[in-house]
Order: C-alpha cells, then structure tokens, then sequence
DNA sequence: CAGATTAGAATGTCCACACCGCGCG
DNA sequence: TCCGCGCGGTGTGGACATTCTAATC
C-alpha cells in the first residue's frame, strides 16, 4: 500500500508535485492544481510505486511499474536480466487534467490506482503501457512535457520512449565549483572528448567556446529574462523555447552523451589529467536533494553513481572567478527527475547566433556596470547594528548586560 | 611521487531588533 | 482611492565554526 494523499490523508497518492513537495491522489491533484494558474503550472509525475516517496521517471515494461530515479537504477543495476528490462520514460505534466485527458495522454497510466473522487469518474484503471510503441532506442526523448493546461497536451504515446538498462542519470545536487575551476576544466576537457558522442555534446566543436570564457561568463541574473533572450519577448516564451543548455551552447546533449562525459571525466580525472572540482560535503548527490531544490532548470547528469563526485552545478557560481565575490545566481540548475530540458519543437536547440550575440554583448555590458563590494541598503540598519551590543559576535538584548571576557571565555549576567 | 600534516584563507552561521513593505479594514 | 494599522520578513556586523586550498614534510 502506498502513501497517503498529503492533502486528503485518504486516498492512495499517486502523484509527485515538485513545486509543492506533495504526494498527492489524483483527485487531490486535481483540485489543488486548480486552484489558480500559478498552481496549474506546477510540473508533476507520477509517484514511485516502490519508495513512494520520489516522481517515477521511468515505466518498467516488465515490472510494470513506475518507478523514481533511484529505485530504478538499484533495481535494474544488480542483475543482467534486470537490467535487460524494457522501460518507457514517464514525462512531467501541468496543468489540470481531467480523466479522460488523463487516459487519453497516458494510456499506459492504469493498473496503478482508481480515479476515485475525479469528476468526470472515468479514471477508473489508467497505468498501462502500449508496448506497440517499445523500442529499443536508448535516447529518451527530452523534449516533452505534458501540458493540460492547453488544449492540445500530448499526442498519446509521443511522449514515451523506451529503451533498457537503468535510466543511469544520477543526477547532482550542487556542489561548490569556483569559476575558474569550471573554466579550466571545461577548456581542458573539451578538446580532448573521445567519446563516440562527443559530437553530440557539442564540445569538440572548436566554436563552442569561441568567444566564450566561461571565467568571464556573469551567471548572476536579475531575472529569467536576462538570462534568456530578452527579445523573445515574454519569459513564459523564452522558457518554452530555450533550453538551459542552449545557454552554454551545449545542444542535443542526451543521456547517451551525459554517459560518456560522465565516462570521459571519471577516466580523465583519475588519469590526472582532469583536475576536477572537490565537492563540498554538502553537495552529497542524492535523488532526495534534488527532489527538494526549490529552483529548477539546467541539469546536471552523471552517467553512473560512481560518477557522482564528477558532478558540474553552477549553483552559487558567478562569473567572478576573484575570491569572495559569489553570489548566488538564483538559477540553480537541475532538471528535477524526469524531467526534460524543454526544447523548441522541431528545431535544433541552439541559441540564433543573433540573439547569442546580443546576450554576450549584454553580458559585457553589465560586467562594466557590477559592483562586488557591499552595498548597504538601509543605512539606519548599519547605524543600529553598530551600536547594538554583541557577545562573540551575535547581537545580544538590549536588556541583557554581558560581562564577557574573552579569555575566560564565559559569560555572566 | 603519494600521502599526511599544517597553516592560512574563504565561507557560513548565529544573534536581536528596528524598520520596510505588504495586506487589510 | 487614500490612509492608518498590524504583522511578518529582512538586513545589519562581529565572532566563531567549518570547509577548502596550498604548502610543506
């Protein structure tokens, strides 16, 4: 029996919302992800039918059960027969769908749970998979998240593609990674990429970086408008349209690809020949981290577990490589689990020349423009602080009489 | 050359409370 | 629409703890 609805305490949860970190049935969903068109935006998943904890990504065919990132690698790693398993991706989705929208774009959605409380009371058995639409394509399709708060969601079965083996993408919490750290190891990795992807990645393409220091790169935003093209106009557009990948001119970069840069960095890291960034004990990579990181976008894969201290995050990363100047950006980059970049349909997924040009061109204008140095806002909280009373540091009340002597070390009142 | 140790630098955390800014009547 | 009130969150600086990096053995 799985978890309770957090909202409903009743009902069988059956879907994950990110946004809300919350379990919740299918009625639930429905009515909370109702409520306004923020909430409607709100990406979720089905919920893992083994931990029920985390979103399932994937669809295993032989199982039959969606299961999260982490269950379905410690399941389909241990043994070849279980890795041979056939799977189909589970895609996020918003908005606010009724049953039939609900049978009709997941299909495969069925033996799972009843559609008890939804209004139109035709979810009655939704998680079946149509294995008509198997393959064995290892590429899952990154493309797509439902959307039911359109008209047109997705076309059945387009969503789901399948293929074998652990979905591997471990994906990285974030982990403290100076820019310049990030510049040497990119300069150093790029050019000698042997992977048979590498094309893919885009990184041995000698113009990727050209023009483009990512030690001189300024990832701290005002905004998502500035950190997209702001000539898209509006950033629901932009968001819709442009890939955090794009961003850094790393294109059509798919799981395989993730895995053989995961591959290439643990074999060039341990030959030396990569001097990767030490991660911070707080950047343990976990599903779990992941899962309750409050921002989202740009993602960070591993291909393996073993991989995971190969992580690259751009979290609280600015393009200032001089010590001291970090600020978080306020763009943490992750795609939460099983969900996919968003690319612009039916094109490739880079940024126009013309609009990279305008975004670099605005980049070295606001890096003329910044100041690092500290800024006091409110001048009468600066006049307070100072003359507030502090022990070791921490204000004290104002009421409190401290007779602190630094070398006993102590305290009387 | 690899590993252990050490020193210094960098970063994060804590504290109290005035005040800013927002929502509400 | 404007105004006043109440409330919650924010920002402020110094000491200390923790983490990271580089140098040395």
């Amino acid at each position: 029996m799985g978890q309770l609805c957090d909202y409903c305490g009743e009902q069988r949860s059956v879907v994950y919302c990110r946004s809300d970190d919350a379990r919740l049935c299918l009625s639930c969903d429905q009515t909370v992800h109702s409520a306004n068109a923020l909430s409607r935006r709100h990406l979720r998943s089905l919920l893992c039918e083994r931990c029920s904890s985390h979103a399932a990504i994937v669809r295993c065919l032989e199982e039959k059960a969606s299961l999260c990132q982490d269950c379905d690698y410690h399941g389909h790693s241990g043994s070849i027969s279980s890795s041979a398993h056939k799977k189909q991706r589970i895609n996020s989705y918003s908005g606010c769908p009724s049953a039939s929208e609900f049978s009709k774009n997941w299909p495969f959605v069925s033996e799972v749970t009843s559609m008890d409380g939804l209004s139109n009371g035709q979810g009655k058995g939704l998680f079946s998979i149509d294995e008509n639409h198997a393959s064995h394509c290892w590429q899952p399709d990154v493309s797509k998240i439902t959307d039911f708060s359109t008209a047109d969601g997705l076309d059945g079965l387009d969503s789901f593609v399948t293929w074998t083996g652990t979905s591997s993408m471990r994906m990285l919490d974030s982990m403290s990674c100076s820019v310049d750290q990030m510049s040497e190891f990119l300069d150093s990795t790029a050019p000698k990429l042997d992977c048979p992807r590498k094309a893919g990645l885009g990184l041995s393409d000698d113009n990727l970086f050209e023009d483009f220091d990512v030690a001189d790169l300024d990832l701290t935003f005002e905004n998502y408008g500035e950190l997209f093209d702001e000539s898209l106009g509006n950033q629901d557009q932009m968001f819709e349209n442009v890939g955090f990948d794009s961003l850094f001119g790393i294109k059509d970069m798919s799981v395989t690809d993730i895995n053989c840069l995961g591959d290439y960095l643990a074999e060039e890291s341990s030959a030396g020949r990569v001097k990767m960034p030490q991660p911070a004990s707080s950047s343990a990579v976990s599903a779990d981290s992941i899962m309750s990181a409050k921002t989202e976008p740009i993602s960070c894969y591993t291909s393996r577990e073993a991989h995971s201290s190969l992580s690259l995050s751009f979290s609280g990363m600015t393009g200032e490589s001089s010590g001291g100047d970090y600020h978080d950006c306020g763009v943490t980059s992750m795609h939460p689990m099983g969900e996919s970049p968003r690319y612009p349909p039916g094109t490739d997924n880079s940024l126009p020349s013309a609009g990279r040009g305008s975004a670099v061109m605005r980049y070295k204008e606001k890096k003329k423009t910044r100041q690092f140095e500290k800024k006091i806002r409110y001048a009468s909280r600066k006049a307070r602080a100072d003359t507030r009373k502090r022990v070791k540091g921490r204000f004290i009340k104002a009421g409190d009489t401290y007779d602190y002597d630094p070398l006993s070390q102590t305290k009387s009142c």
